[in-house]
DNA sequence: GCAATGCTTTGCATAATATGGAATTAATCG
DNA sequence: CGATTAATTCCATATTATGCAAAGCATTGC
């Protein structure tokens, strides 16, 4: 979420209040009182009121146990209601089903969200029902194909802190990407792979037993607005002939920039 | 969105704000000024000064051209925090681990596929459980702890035509299940009892020699969007009052959408 | 079991600031 | 080019947000 600066224009009252909230969606957990009043420096009772505010509009929830204040139904809502103007969302949602069956693969629509690379269409193989279990999913930047396709094709600055600290996660337990070697080089081998590729794949590396490709959808700067990943059982099926991944690239290529 | 109607607590200015985003979230369409001003009954120049601070924060967008408002980027930020916040799959996989060490049995992580519940991460206990499922593995509905948690925390809607062919392939062959009776209502009062206890559990039903326990974890409308399951040998590990069990709601409850 | 601490919530007087109508600017249409 | 509509800014008024202080409310320690 967009921090505001300047108070020049609108109510101050509610661009503090707003800042409450920007910080609730920056944070990656949920937050006391008293951490927000801290962090945004206005006091507790202040912060209060706003969240009294938010909590009844169902924006944000006040945790009956801990006393604690996160993030809403509302603000759920308010994301799909975000997420169907966007046109390309809309597009690429309507042709994944398409995508699935042709493939006869688990179809993944993700985008980048503060937490990461977030799902948001499932997408199953053979029957052409949307299932909502897998919404909101964040997927790995380094151990995922959806997450490899956006470290691929993403503006290298905002990423290259989470770069870091996920390298760090990587490096505490090796076992979760067999495939690369630990220090910076092989991750760098394995980005200029995915873009040479045009796709990235993981052969187990999240989900044993399952493998996946992901490919992004371009936009006009040429960085990865979206990732579609194909999820299967067949490690035949990833291979950068297999016909999926043909079907896989053509579709993320119509998809890609504005088009009309 | 929900519509927050009393205006007890909080701040009344934020209030009335808040309802112009409510409004934005509820449409379909970009809105112009004067269509909210009129909508939500204030002055125009009043929902201006909102609307000047959503677009402050990225909330609203004002495009140039038409002059109407719209939900901005920071509304999809929000709204897929809020998802990634609750990211289940995630969570449960990391603590699934803890759960299998704790009960010593073998926990499972099921959701829900087109093929009906399947599993995703499957995690070992101490004792060795042999079993011939691995992930991937759909359960039965009706003969399975799992898919009796499901069954008993889903939608009623989408499950119902499953139920029934499930309910005929249980008539055919009766002695899969010795522990429901064969009519609907043999059936609900299953169903009816897993709410009440607040689990399923299964004795040698689906594999003989096994026994299973699941119970359900919870999104905001109180629906499963998960499934966690306890497969052991013992039977007096999956009794109501049992060490295990209570771990395993515990461990539910706690991956479970906060409730308001 | 009682005191003490930290955190959250509420009350209240002050003044900061949100408000609504009118004036100004911008855009649209005959 | 003048007229009409919508969007934005201005300004005096009083509504209402604010910060401090005090009251709940658990949780912790002795």
């Amino acid at each position: 979420m967009a921090d505001g600066a300047g108070k020049s224009q609108g109510l101050t009252s509610l661009n503090h209040a707003l800042g409450v909230l920007a910080y609730l969606s920056a944070r990656d957990q949920p937050a006391s009182l008293s951490d927000i009043a801290r962090a945004l420096d206005m006091p507790p009772s202040k912060a209060h009121r706003y969240l009294a505010s938010f909590v009844q509009f169902g924006l944000v929830v006040h945790t009956d146990r801990s006393g604690e204040y996160d993030l809403g139904p509302a603000a759920l809502e308010l994301g799909l209601s975000a997420m169907a103007r966007h046109d390309f969302i809309n597009e690429t949602s309507d042709a994944l089903p398409g995508l699935a069956r042709e493939t006869n693969m688990t179809a993944l629509l993700s985008i980048w969200g503060n937490q990461g690379a977030t799902v948001i269409r499932w997408e199953k193989g053979t029957s052409p029902t949307v299932t909502s279990f897998g919404l909101g999913t964040a997927m790995p930047l380094l151990t995922s194909a959806t997450g490899r396709a956006f470290l691929a094709y993403a503006p290298a600055a905002p990423m290259a802190q989470l770069k870091a600290s996920e390298v760090d996660r990587l490096r505490k337990s090796p076992a979760l990407a067999p495939d690369i070697s630990r220090d910076p080089d092989g991750i760098e081998a394995m980005i200029e792979q995915v873009r040479m590729q045009g796709f990235s794949s993981v052969d187990g590396a999240f989900i044993p037993g399952l493998v996946a490709a992901a490919a992004p959808i371009l936009d006009w700067q040429g960085e990865a607005q979206a990732v579609v990943t194909l999820v299967g059982t067949d490690p035949a099926a990833i291979a950068p002939d297999a016909g999926p991944i043909g079907t896989l690239l053509q579709f993320c290529a119509g998809h890609s920039v504005p088009r009309r």
